[in-house]
DNA sequence: TATTGTTATACTCTATAACTATA
DNA sequence: TATAGTTATAGAGTATAACAATA
């Protein structure tokens, strides 16, 4: 089995998946329960709130949290409705959609991110010391780069249409 | 924000999300065209496909793969209609039940493993010398055991029942 | 009385294809 | 003709609570 993949490379890879499963389930608990955001949901907000953050279309981010357009399009519609984002036309390219965080939006992060941060400290972090930390982000950074590099689900070309 | 977290933490976690969201979307499209597997339904085989692998009650895969014991049920359910794994009573506990893979659930396994080692290696392996891989083991393992000592979801007192 | 597992139900999410509008 | 976005639809996945059986 694994054809060319040691158990070594098999292993790594699995636990890095169960992992970020793991993970993935307490944080969701967690910000179900402080801001009733889905991991999706929080992903957004948190991306549009970062600090130096670019504008955002709306392919841009369903290619960044890993969604169809139309996926993207719901939950898009989900956090509008709730006016924690507000999306607007793009003055360069009428076609566009920028969308951008609101007050609202910012002060729920707020409110969502003390918790979060702290289930990650504690399943994450405690168990890693600052050294590990680091390696680990040297090199993660350029598997995500790499990741990042590959053309997304949008650039797929769509049926012609009837 | 993030309250006793330094940016390089955040950043750390943040990537290690979006690494897992990518690389699983990348699985996701290969399973699915493979064997029309989704990721899950691919964990529950190759994880009873181990090799050493002890037996498994229902309860015990619900708990590793992060579902809820009904929502396993559903997968178990749809695992078994395809003939890919069985299920028997617990011969020492009549409530439990034992999953087992049956020899067509094995070759199906066999049948996707190539290609999905081969998608494993393109996206995370080639961007990882092997010392960084071994890195990433002995950075990640003690976190995935810290992680699996948490009470699961299972555990969970339940509701009183009407 | 607690535990294992299933099921009924309701809801959320997701993708494909059709559609509109702009480039 | 290609791209950005939305929507209709249909299906898959998920969780909660109720249920049956065994410990």
């Amino acid at each position: 089995m694994a054809r060319g993949l040691s158990e070594e490379q098999l292993a790594a890879y699995f636990t890095l998946t169960e992992v970020g499963n793991l993970l993935e389930q307490a944080v969701s608990d967690q910000l179900r329960a402080d801001g009733d955001l889905s991991p999706v949901q929080f992903q957004v907000l948190a991306t549009l709130g970062e600090p130096g953050a670019p504008d955002y279309r709306m392919t841009d981010l369903a290619d960044r949290i890993v969604y169809s357009r139309s996926g993207f399009s719901y939950q898009a519609g989900q956090l509008e409705k709730r006016g924690l984002i507000a999306r607007e036309r793009d003055g360069h390219d009428e076609r566009s959609t920028v969308v951008r965080l609101t007050a609202q939006g910012r002060d729920l992060l707020a409110r969502v991110m003390p918790g979060h941060v702290e289930v990650v400290r504690e399943l994450l972090l405690e168990a890693l010391p600052p050294r590990d930390l680091q390696t680990l982000r040297g090199v993660l950074d350029p598997v995500r780069d790499r990741l990042r590099s590959r053309p997304p689900r949008s650039a797929r070309p769509r049926r012609r249409t009837g």
